[in-house]
DNA sequence: GTCTATAGGGAGATAGAC
DNA sequence: GTCTATCTCCCTATAGAC
C-alpha cells in the first residue's frame, strides 16, 4: 500500500527529479533525453537507472511529486471551517501561487493531461490512478465540496459543476503554460509578481461574476 | 510573398498532412515517427521527404493549414455588421465548432502554444510569425475588435482584454484537449454533439456574466 | 552508488535506380 | 514521384568492474 503522506526520497533522487521536471516540461516525455538529464545532474547516464528503473517510471515519479506537493499546499493551508466563498478563493490563490512558483509547473501539468505517454508505454489506467491520480482526485473533490456547499447555502447560482471546473482549470493552467502567446496577450512576463497578482484577481472576479446568485 | 488565401496543395500532400496532424496531436513533435506516418499514408519513408524537406517543416505545414482553416471559418461566417454581442457569440460558436470537428485539433493547437519545438529546431520567431502566426494574429485581432466595440458602446464592462482572452482561450482550448480528465469532469464524451452544445452555452454564459455591464 | 563500455534498436535524412 | 538501400546519429537500457 502506497503511503499517502510525503514520501521520503534520497537527496540524489530529488536532484534528478528537479532536473527531470524541467526537461519533461520543456521537451515533453518523448523529447526529453536522459543523456542531457545525466549531464545536468552531474551523473553518468547509467547511474540514473539505479534510482529509477525506466524513463516512464521517472516521469511518473516527477508527476507524483508535483501532484503531491500541490495537494499538500492546498490541504494544509485552506481553512476548512470557512465559508464557501473563502474556501473557493483560497483554493484559487494557492493553485495560482503553486503554478507561479516555477515556470515549468503549468506546462508539465497540462502535458500530463493532454498527452498519452503512459498509455503508449503500456501502463494501465489503474496504475496511473494509484500514482498521481489519487492526489488530483482529492484536489478536485475539495473544490467540488466548496462549490456544492455554496450552492446548498444559496450563495452560489446552481450550475454544471464539471463544466465550471473545466473553465477554471482552463483559465489558470492554460494561462501559465501559454508561453509567448500569453506574454503577447498580457504584454509582459507571465510570472512577474504583479502579473501573477493580476491573474488571481481576474480568475476570482470571473468566478465571482459567474457564481454569484443575483439579488 | 506568401499567399494569404487558401494555398493549393497536391492531393498526396494533403493525405500526408491529414495523417501527420493526427500523429503530432497524439504524440507531440518529438514523439511522432515518420516511419509510422509513412505506413499510415501508404508511402515509403523517403517519399515523405519529396513533399516536405524536414520533419519540422512538415510540422509547420500542419499548423499553418490548421490556423488557415480556422481563420477562414471565422472570417467567412461571422457577420461583421452585427453588434458586439453577436460577433463575440458567433466567434465562440465557430471556434468551438472548429475544435469539435476533430478530436486532434485542440490538442495540436495547445501543443503549438506550450511547446518549443520550433525554437529547438532553430527556426526564428520571424519565420514562425510569417507561417502560422499571421493567421493567429488576425483571429485575435478580430476578437479584440468586437470586445472593444462593445466596451466603447457601453454594453461591455471595461476590463483587461488580454486577461479576458486568456480566460476564453483557456476555457475552450483546454476543455477539448483535456482527454480523460475532461471526460470525468463532464461525465461523458467531450465530442458528443450534446456535450459540445453544452460547452458552447457554458462559455457564452460565462462571457455574458463576465462582460455584461450591470444595470 | 557510481562508473565505463556496449548492446540493440529506431530515429531523421540521403543516394540513386526506375 | 516512388522506391530500396544505406548512412549516421542518438536513444533507452544492460553488464559488470570498482
Amino acid at each position: 500500500m502506497r503511503e499517502a503522506a510525503v514520501v521520503a526520497r534520497h537527496p540524489t533522487q530529488d536532484r534528478i527529479l528537479d532536473e527531470a521536471e524541467r526537461l519533461f516540461a520543456h521537451h515533453g516525455f518523448a523529447g526529453a533525453s536522459l543523456q542531457e538529464l545525466a549531464e545536468r545532474v552531474g551523473l553518468s547516464k547509467s547511474s540514473l537507472f539505479h534510482h529509477f528503473p525506466t524513463k516512464i517510471e521517472l516521469y511518473a515519479a516527477v508527476l507524483e511529486r508535483l501532484f503531491e506537493h500541490l495537494w499538500i499546499s492546498i490541504e494544509s493551508r485552506v481553512d476548512r471551517q470557512a465559508g464557501p466563498w473563502t474556501r473557493v478563493g483560497q483554493t484559487i490563490d494557492l493553485l495560482i501561487d503553486f503554478l507561479a512558483e516555477r515556470p515549468t509547473t503549468a506546462k508539465l501539468l497540462l502535458r500530463s493531461m493532454i498527452e498519452r505517454d503512459f498509455e503508449d508505454a503500456g501502463l494501465t489506467p489503474e496504475e496511473l490512478r494509484e500514482r498521481h491520480g489519487q492526489y488530483l482526485a482529492r484536489i478536485i473533490q475539495f473544490f467540488i465540496q466548496a462549490l456544492q456547499d455554496g450552492t446548498n447555502a444559496g450563495v452560489f447560482r446552481p450550475q454544471h459543476i464539471g463544466h465550471f471546473i473545466q473553465s477554471v482549470v482552463g483559465a489558470t493552467l492554460f494561462h501559465f503554460a501559454s508561453g509567448n502567446f500569453g506574454e503577447e496577450m498580457i504584454d509582459g512576463d507571465l510570472y512577474a509578481p504583479k502579473n501573477v497578482a493580476a491573474r488571481k484577481e481576474e480568475v476570482k472576479n470571473f468566478i465571482r461574476l459567474g457564481l454569484e446568485e443575483r439579488k
